[in-house]
DNA sequence: CCGTATGATGAGAATGGTTCTCGTTTTAGC
DNA sequence: GCTAAAACGAGAACCATTCTCATCATACGG
C-alpha cells in the first residue's frame, strides 16, 4: 500500500460552491497558496467571502482527500491541490523553500503496509529537506549566527 | 550525496552552556519536545532561563546541525537531536502525531545530487505521512464535519 | 586590577496566522 | 411561505514565537 493514494473524484463529493471556488483556486495557482492569499484571491469575485470560511473550507478539503497543506517555518500554511506532488528544499536560516523535483514515495510505496498503518489511512505525505541555502552559508559561518 | 548526513561532533563546536544544556535536555528525552517544553524543563534547573534565549539557542543548534525540528498541525515546533531519525503519521483531523518506523531515505540517499542540490547544504529531512487516524475515521463521515 | 566594548540574557510586550464566538444569512424540507 | 438546521462573515480571542531593550557576563587593553 502507498500513501500515493488517487484523490477522490470532487464531483463525486458533495461539495459546497465555495469548496469548488477554494478548489478551483488552487488548482489555477501554480504554487502553494497560503489561507491568507487563498482569502484574497476569493474577495476578488463576486460572492463576499470570510477568512474564517476559508480556514474551515481549507480543513473540510484537506479531511475529504483533496487538497495538501504544509507549514512553513515563519508559522504560515500553505495548500496545493491533491495530485500536485512537489517537496521542497527549506533554509532552517532564512526560510526560503524551493520546490525539489523528487519523490521519496516511489512507485513501490515505501513497503508501507496495513501493519505499520495500523489503520491509519493516508491521504498525502511531506518530504522536505532542510538545511541552509547557498547564501545563508556564505553569511553565517555556522553557529553563533 | 544524502540528506543523512552525519551530526557534527558537539564538542568541536563553540557551544555557550546554555546551548550545551538544551542540547542535553533533548538527548535525553525520549520524544521530541516543543521549546515551552524545553523551556519548564530547564528552569527547573539551577540558572535562570528565559524563553526568548530557548529559541534563539534552538535556532542556532538547528543552523550547527545538531538539532532538528518539525511543525505540529497545532503550529508548535518540536524539537530533537539531529541523530534521531524517526518520521511520523499525523492526522489532519484530531492532529494526533505518531512515529512512523521507516525512512524514505535509505542508504542510497535517494539519488540526491549536486545539480538537484545547487549549493543547498543539506543538514536533515522530514518525512511525514498524513491521514485520518482510526478514532477520527470513524467519528467523521468525510467532509461536511 | 579596572574600565570598556561586545555579545548573551531575561522579562515582558508585540506580532501574526489561525481559531473561536455569535448574530445573521442561506438552504432544505414541508 | 414557514421553520429548523447548517453555513457564513466580521471581529475578537488565542497562543507560540519573535522582538525590544535594559541588564549581565565575558574578553581584552591599558
Amino acid at each position: 500500500m502507498s500513501s500515493h493514494a488517487h484523490p477522490p473524484d470532487p464531483d463525486a463529493l458533495p461539495l459546497g460552491p465555495r469548496q469548488r471556488a477554494l478548489l478551483a483556486v488552487l488548482q489555477e495557482a501554480n504554487a502553494e497558496l497560503s489561507g491568507q492569499e487563498l482569502h484574497e484571491r476569493l474577495k476578488q469575485g463576486s460572492q463576499r467571502h470570510g477568512l474564517a470560511t476559508v480556514y474551515r473550507n481549507l480543513r473540510l478539503l484537506q479531511r475529504s482527500g483533496l487538497v495538501r497543506c504544509r507549514k512553513l517555518p515563519n508559522g504560515e500554511s500553505v495548500y496545493a491541490p491533491l495530485e500536485r506532488d512537489d517537496h521542497h528544499l527549506t533554509c532552517v536560516s532564512c526560510g526560503h523553500s524551493e520546490p525539489l523535483p523528487i519523490c521519496p514515495v516511489g512507485s513501490g510505496g515505501l513497503g508501507l503496509n496495513k501493519v505499520l498503518l495500523q489503520g491509519f489511512k493516508p491521504l498525502f505525505h511531506t518530504f522536505e529537506i532542510h538545511g541552509l541555502c547557498r547564501s545563508c552559508q556564505q553569511s553565517e559561518p555556522l553557529a553563533h549566527g
